[in-house]
DNA sequence: CTCCTTGTGTAGTGGTCGCTAAAGAAATAG
DNA sequence: CTATTTCTTTAGCGACCACTACACAAGGAG
């Protein structure tokens, strides 16, 4: 047995080369992204990727999970711990107001319009989006529920269309970012959307 | 001079073809969406389509404007004959609803998420959609400000931060409808984004 | 009828798409 | 050293890209 590898060392760094995908794909999406794109942006040949990452589906794949593991992580996961509701889901746009605005970064999500709209034949690659979304949406409304059973929310409120809103606007203030929205606004939409919060009172809506 | 067209005539309709390219276009976007695709779905050959529309980025301004003509028409010009800004802006909310979920057609603005990430050499297509939406934010942002003048919003409210909200659960409804939101849930969901509509008293937020 | 105009069908342009076969280069194993 | 493994380079695969040259068809004008 061995501690070092076998064959011929690597050339490049596959971290950076998926670095360079990410953000290429990020600003171009699946369909405007193609492989010469991004061996050029790579400094390497079309064989050196496909050893390393195997197709431009599994990039885009890796490229996103990546995201969601470093500047796309909004703190959903997070939601369960927070000390409320309320807390947690403004923690969620704030922290989306800043990871869409990022200096040296395209604008807006990569999970939320990197590959919305797509070729029949890269179906799979909306298919990874729309599950990244999904996640997210389904993680706002356990913790909406949840509140509800707490009683931090009252019982009029509809977790499902709060989950709904939510997600809209964080899907949304991706756009206005790719529009060119700066940080500063993108905050103050997310401290605005909280207005709309329902009382804990029996009358709240 | 002569009533009739000079030489042979179109064997397509013209107009049909184009709501053809629309659907194309809005389904699978500018990048996603090839020219031997939209002849095959109009049952036409490549040079019809050219005689008839010129190219495929002028096909794509054209199916747009058809786009933001008909279907996509959300009331955002009748803003300022609205009777109120809350009245306005709560009706274009549920015009959204509605046309993003419109039985028949692919689910979501065209303009919201068409062509939001498009390869380098198609960014006009990019630049056609920003424009679109910037003008609804434009006159979003026109009513909220007239609104404020007229006392209707409190001094103590931020137009642009309004403006920027309720463009941001426009477009984001669009990112929800296309994961499969209903219309009903769209309609909740443009009813509770008026619950963060300030109040008139002077505490507003 | 002939002339002119305009659309259609065939066939193909050069270029790019995602991807890979083949041969050589650079490392370890023995 | 040789053998083996793995990456890189060169070159190119067939298919598709947006687009068009060209011959012909179908109408009105005279």
């Amino acid at each position: 047995m061995s501690t070092k590898a076998r064959g011929r060392p690597r050339g490049f760094d596959r971290d950076r080369a998926l670095e360079t995908a990410m953000a290429m794909f990020w600003r171009h999406g699946y369909d405007g992204t193609s492989v010469a794109d991004l061996t050029r942006a790579m400094g390497i040949a079309a064989p050196s990727l496909y050893a390393a990452f195997g197709s431009k589906q599994e990039l885009y794949r890796e490229s996103l999970q990546l995201y969601v593991r470093t500047l796309g992580r909004l703190g959903v996961a997070n939601l369960g711990s927070a000390a409320s509701a309320r807390d947690g889901v403004h923690a969620v746009l704030r922290a989306a107001a800043e990871a869409f605005t990022r200096p040296g970064f395209p604008p807006g999500c990569m999970v939320g319009i990197g590959s919305l709209r797509c070729a029949e034949d890269n179906r799979v690659a909306e298919e990874a989006t729309t599950e990244l979304r999904s996640a997210t949406h389904a993680m706002l409304l356990a913790r909406l529920r949840q509140a509800q059973a707490d009683g931090e929310l009252p019982e009029s409120a509809d977790p499902t269309a709060m989950a709904d809103l939510y997600a809209a606007v964080l899907e949304g203030m991706s756009v206005v970012a790719t529009d060119g929205a700066t940080r500063t606004r993108l905050l103050a939409t997310a401290d605005l959307a909280m207005a709309g919060w329902p009382s804990p009172g029996p009358a709240a809506r």
